[in-house]
DNA sequence: ATGTCC
């Protein structure tokens, strides 16, 4: 692979073999995945041989190896001309995403009585692998409705307020969703697990606005030195799992007819605009609305957590999806092109003046959320007008470690100490589990905000730092 | 990420 570097933050892979358009990595030389011991470029390249690709095949500073696609990838199809869409491009975990919450209270008040607080998230938020939900749906037809309408029917239902959909991507529900599409075994996984954050890299934290980089935009998004905010990270569960599941399974059978050849099986594909690719498109759209009412079904929980023990709100900053394909429009070689836009483990990052932002943000742009790891930071930025990536950033800080070598490196009691010691409260659901998500395994969170904002794709407005983890 | 295999 040949790897050309064409500016402090940007490196280019040429363009070779089957590959329609160049590789283009977001990232800092120190930050550049090497090209021999890291899998991930590699997928970068595989991922520009797509059918219907365009610009290039895009890397976050964050990228990392995964299923197919590299985690922290851009891709965008042109569906008129055959592009492709690909439930690896989304990966298993549709619509993961984050909300940040700012709640009504300063971190010394937190301090007071942070035990309490954090016993009652502890308990309140169902967590870890298997079964554990805020709303037990009663069966296949109230599933259908949340499938539907998303964080919109959690609202309508009493869960929430209306002000919450004004600060959710897409108003809180995905146009295009085919509830009657969701098969039974996925329906089964996802009838009791609405309201719980899973496993892996999935939490909820309480945290703290340490610094503020941009105070207008910051006022904007109600971010404030001192305050306190409420992170939540997390997908569509078992569900989504199975919806991505059962459709690369379908595109494998499906792909010889339309004569698609792919490098990596693992890149199962379909063109967007034909029928399987349609099914997968209106059912992955099902799921992103299942991932988007678990989000508002666990603010609902944290809400009764934080009115118990301090009587104040959580207001809605923003929530986004890191994983998703949408029919977007952008232009591509000057011309308005409607594309298919896979973004896994990259997260929309819309300019200020975009018009699907709601009113009261259209002068700031889209609050982009950023979570760190245990114990190091997060961000919100902004997006930036010329975005290269069709308004996309990075979605986190990164591994450089496996599960398997993170767990073998540190024991999930030594770590809980530490971090207990560093005045993080820890609310864990397995040792393991907990191992597993070591800072050590993670790239260094600001040196990955340096460089999507270095890039050109975001603008730092907020640092927060934790408090309190609620780890799945 | 995930009842870590159909």
């Amino acid at each position: 692979m040949e790897i050309t570097r064409e500016g402090p933050y940007r490196y280019r892979i040429e363009r070779r073999g089957a590959m329609r358009v160049p590789g283009v990595v977001f990232a800092s030389a120190d930050l550049l995945p090497g090209a021999e011991a890291d899998r991930s470029l590699r997928q970068v390249a595989d991922v520009a041989t797509l059918p219907g690709i365009v610009r290039a095949s895009f890397a976050m500073p964050d990228v990392h190896w995964g299923y197919g696609f590299a985690i922290g990838g851009v891709a965008a199809t042109d569906t008129a001309a055959g592009g492709v869409v690909s439930p690896g491009g989304v990966g298993f975990d549709i619509s993961c995403g984050v909300r940040l919450l700012a709640a009504g209270l300063d971190r010394d008040a937190f301090a007071a009585r942070a035990g309490t607080l954090m016993d009652r998230l502890g308990a309140a938020i169902p967590r870890g692998l298997g079964r554990g939900a805020v709303w037990h749906l009663p069966g296949r037809a109230e599933l259908e409705r949340v499938l539907a309408g998303g964080a919109a029917y959690a609202v309508e239902r009493g869960h929430g307020v209306p002000r919450d959909l004004a600060r959710c991507e897409d108003l809180g529900v995905m146009s295009g969703a085919d509830p009657g599409l969701v098969g039974a075994r996925a329906e089964e996984r996802g009838l009791g697990q609405l309201g719980s954050l899973g496993s892996g890299n999935h939490f909820a934290e309480v945290q703290a606005v340490e610094r503020v980089y941009d105070p207008a935009t910051a006022e904007a998004f109600g971010l404030r030195p001192g305050r306190v905010c409420f992170m939540i990270h997390c997908g569509s569960r078992g569900l989504g799992h199975q919806i991505c599941t059962d459709h690369v399974h379908a595109m494998q059978t499906a792909m010889p007819r339309y004569g698609i050849d792919v490098p990596d099986r693992q890149l199962a594909c379909v063109p967007a605009e034909s029928p399987e690719g349609r099914d997968y498109l209106a059912s992955m759209a099902a799921a992103a609305n299942y991932g988007r009412a678990n989000r508002q079904l666990l603010t609902e929980a944290a809400r009764r957590a934080f009115a118990a023990v301090h009587g104040c709100d959580l207001d809605l900053v923003y929530d986004v999806s890191h994983n998703l394909a949408k029919i977007e429009t952008h232009p591509v070689d000057g011309e308005p092109r409607r594309l298919c836009v896979h973004r896994k483990g990259a997260t929309l990052a819309l300019p200020p003046g975009h018009p699907v932002l709601p009113p009261d943000l259209r002068a700031a742009g889209q609050p982009v959320l950023i979570p760190g790891t245990m114990g190091t930071a997060s961000y919100v930025l902004t997006g930036v007008p010329g975005n290269p990536a069709f308004d996309s950033a990075c979605h986190g800080a990164g591994r450089r470690q496996s599960r398997h070598q993170a767990a073998r490196s540190v024991h999930g009691r030594d770590l809980r100490e530490r971090l207990q010691a560093a005045g993080i409260a820890v609310r864990g659901a397995s040792w393991r589990g907990l191992a597993e998500e070591a800072p050590a395994a993670y790239k260094d969170i600001d040196a990955v905000v340096d460089a999507a904002e270095g890039a050109g794709l975001c603008r730092k407005v907020a640092r927060l730092v934790p408090l309190g983890v609620v780890k799945g």
